[in-house]
DNA sequence: CTGTTAGCGCGTTCAT
DNA sequence: ATGAACGCGCTAACAG
C-alpha cells in the first residue's frame, strides 16, 4: 500500500531513496503543499473532504513530515532539553521518567543531556543543545559556570532549574536545598541521640553541600562527631558496604549517613553481616528512596525526595511558558521540600 | 563582550532577539559566511589568520550555530534515536549511559524515546522520532508491529536493535536469547536441588519470555512445580516483597525468581523478615544486577545482564554505520550472552 | 477554505 | 584558500 509512485518524477537528480516530501502529498491529493501542512498540522482550518484526501495521500506515499524543516521555518522545534547528571541513579531516573511523561503528549520529544556533575560537561552540553533550539530547557542544579549562565540567559528560552534551590534563578526553579536537608538530617538524628556519626557522599557538589549542612547541624548544636568518606561514581551498594566497612573499623559510630539509598543499601548488608542491629546499634540514613527501599527494609531510614513532583512541576511550567506567545522571564522559585523517614515516624 | 553589535542591520523585520547567525559573523569577521562555515566545521579548509578573525567574530557575536538549519541543508541531523521502554531501571539506564558517553564524544546528540511495555507505544514513539530524521537509531527488543518494522525498513536508517535475539534482525542486533535465560534459570536451580518455584515476573513481553523459558525447562527436565505472579510496573521492593509474602504465605516453596534486582531485594527483605535462611531454606534469583545487589548481599543469585557490553557494541557499530558514505543494511546479530551468578559460583 | 510568495539558516557545488 | 548561487522541506503571511 505504501508503495512509492514510480509516475512521480522525483524533484531532483539523486533523491534515489528519500522519503516523500510534502509535494509528493500534494501532488498525489490534488492540492497544495500548503494545504497537506494544513490539513495534517491544524485540520480544522481545512474542510473534511480534502482533509480526507490528504490523509489518504500520506498513507499511499509513506509520507512522514520532516521536522527538521518545519522547525526551521517555523523556529519552533517541539524540542525540550533534558540536562541531568545521570540517569544510572534512581532519584533522576524518575525526574526523566515523570518530564518525559508529561510532554510526549504534549507533542514534545526530548533531547536529553548528561552533564556528568562538573560545571565543565554542562557548559559543552548547554552549548551543543542549543544549537538544536529548544523550545524549553529542564537544567538540574542552578549553580552554573558563568558561560553557563550567560548562554542561559542570551537564550531566551523558557527554562527551569530543579533540583536545588537559589535566591535567583534565571527563570523557574523547582527543587530543594541541600543545605537544609544536611541540616535537617542532623538534627533530626541529635533528637533522637545518636552522636558519633559517619558520613558517606558521592563525589558531587550538592552532595558536599548537604555534608556541609549536616556539619553546620552538628556545630549549631554543639554536639556530635563525625567522620567522612567520598565514594566514586557511580554509587553502589559496594561502595556502600566497602566504605562503611572501613568506617566501621577504624571508628565507633552511632550513625551513618549516605548520599544515595543504594549506598545506604550497601551499608546495611555490612551491618547485617556484622549483626549489628539496625536501628539501635547503629541507625542507617539514606537519600531518595525512589526505589522504596525503607518500604521493604524498614530498618532504613531515609531522606525522602518526591523527584516525580518536581519533573511534574517542571514540566507543567514549562509547558504553560511554551505556550505563551511572548518571552518572558518568570523568575519564581518552588521550594518542594523534603521528608525524613524514620522507623519511629508515623 | 558578547553584545549585539548594533550597526549591524539584522536581515529582517521582527528578529527582536534572535540569535547571531553565520553571516552575522561573516559581516564582523570581514568574510563570506561559507568561509564561516568552514571555519567552524572544517577549519583544515582555511588559513590560519581568517580562522583566528572567525573565531573572534563568534565570541563577539556570542554566535551559537543552528544545527537545524544545517541538518536541513546537509542531510545529517547529528541525531541518534534511542528508545528504551523506561529508564526507571537500572539495566536500561546503564544502556542509555553507556550508548550516550559513546556517542556524545563524537558529536551526536540523544533523542530519547520512551517505549513503556507495549508495540503501541512504539509505534507512535518511532514516528515522531522518524520525522527528526535521525542518523541512526537504537531500539530496544526485536519483535515490532507490522507498521513498526515498515516504517524500519523504508527508513534507510543505521538502526541497532537491542536487548533480545532473532533470526533476522532489521539491520544490526546485539543482545541476548530471553528464552535462554529462562531455560538456563530453571536447569541451573534444579541441578542444586530446588524443585518448588515461585516466579515473579513484571508485566513485560520480554519478561514473560523469560518465564515460558523457565517453565520449558521444567518441563523439559520433567521437574519442579511453580507459582507465577506478574506485578505491575516500575518494579519496586516492595512489590517483590509483596508478592513473595503472598507466595510464601500460601505455597511451600524452595526459591523465588525474579524479573529485577529490585524485585529480587524485596524479596530478600521478606525472607529476612520470616527467618528464613538464604538460600539454603529459600534460593532468590534476580536479573541484571547492575547496582550490583549481589556483591553486597551474596546470598542472592543473579542473571548478570551486561547492559554496558550491550550500549558499548550498539553505539559502536552504530558510529560505524554512520561514518560510511552508502546506506547498506547489515543484517548482523551478537549474542553477548549472560551469566547466573550463585553463590556456590566462582 | 485554499493557494501563492517568500524565506527560515545553513551546506553543497562549482567557480575563482 | 575563498566566494556566489542555489536549494534542503517546510510554514508565515497574505491574497483570493
Amino acid at each position: 500500500m505504501t508503495a512509492m509512485d514510480d509516475s512521480s518524477t522525483r524533484g531532483r537528480s539523486s533523491r534515489s531513496t528519500g522519503s516523500a516530501r510534502l509535494t509528493d502529498v500534494a501532488r498525489v491529493a490534488g492540492v497544495a503543499p500548503m494545504t497537506v501542512s494544513r490539513a495534517l498540522n491544524r485540520p480544522e482550518l481545512v474542510s473534511e473532504s480534502t482533509r480526507l484526501r490528504v490523509q489518504r495521500a500520506v498513507l499511499e506515499t509513506g509520507y512522514v513530515p520532516n521536522r527538521v524543516a518545519g522547525a526551521l521555518a517555523s523556529s519552533r522545534s517541539r524540542l525540550v532539553a533534558l540536562l541531568v547528571p545521570t540517569v544510572a541513579h534512581s532519584l533522576f531516573a524518575e525526574v526523566v521518567q515523570t518530564v518525559m511523561g508529561v510532554l510526549a503528549p504534549q507533542g514534545y520529544q526530548v533531547l536529553l543531556g548528561l552533564t556528568g556533575y562538573t560545571p565543565e560537561q554542562e557548559e559543552t552540553i548547554l552549548e551543543t543543545v542549543l544549537s538544536r533550539r529548544p523550545d524549553g530547557i529542564v537544567l538540574t542544579g542552578c549553580r552554573h559556570s558563568a558561560l553557563t549562565r550567560q548562554r542561559l540567559l542570551s537564550a531566551k528560552v523558557p527554562l527551569v532549574e530543579i533540583w536545588d534551590m537559589s535566591d535567583d534563578p534565571v527563570d523557574m526553579l523547582v527543587g530543594f536545598s541541600h543545605e537544609a536537608v544536611g541540616r535537617a538530617v542532623a538534627e533530626h538524628l541529635l533528637a533522637r541521640g545518636y552522636r558519633r556519626f559517619g558520613l558517606i557522599s558521592a563525589d558531587d557538589s550538592r552532595g558536599r553541600r548537604r555534608v556541609a549542612g549536616f556539619i553546620a547541624g552538628l556545630e549549631g548544636a554543639g554536639e556530635g562527631t563525625y567522620q567522612l568518606r567520598e565514594v566514586g561514581t557511580p554509587s553502589s551498594m559496594p561502595w556502600g558496604r566497602g566504605m562503611s566497612a572501613e568506617l566501621l573499623d577504624s571508628h565507633s559510630l552511632d550513625a551513618i549517613v549516605c548520599s544515595s539509598d543504594i549506598l545506604a543499601l550497601g551499608v546495611l548488608a555490612e551491618a547485617q553481616s556484622r549483626g549489628l542491629a539496625v536501628p539501635d546499634r547503629l541507625a542507617i540514613m539514606g537519600f531518595g528512596d525512589s526505589s522504596y527501599a525503607g518500604a521493604s527494609f524498614p530498618a532504613l531510614s531515609t531522606v525522602r525526595i518526591d523527584g516525580a513532583a518536581i519533573g511534574l512541576r517542571a514540566a507543567e511550567h514549562l509547558l504553560q511558558r511554551m505556550a505563551q506567545p511572548t518571552f518572558e522571564r518568570a523568575g519564581q522559585s518552588q521550594d518542594v521540600g523534603f521528608e525524613i523517614i524514620d522507623r519511629d515516624t508515623t
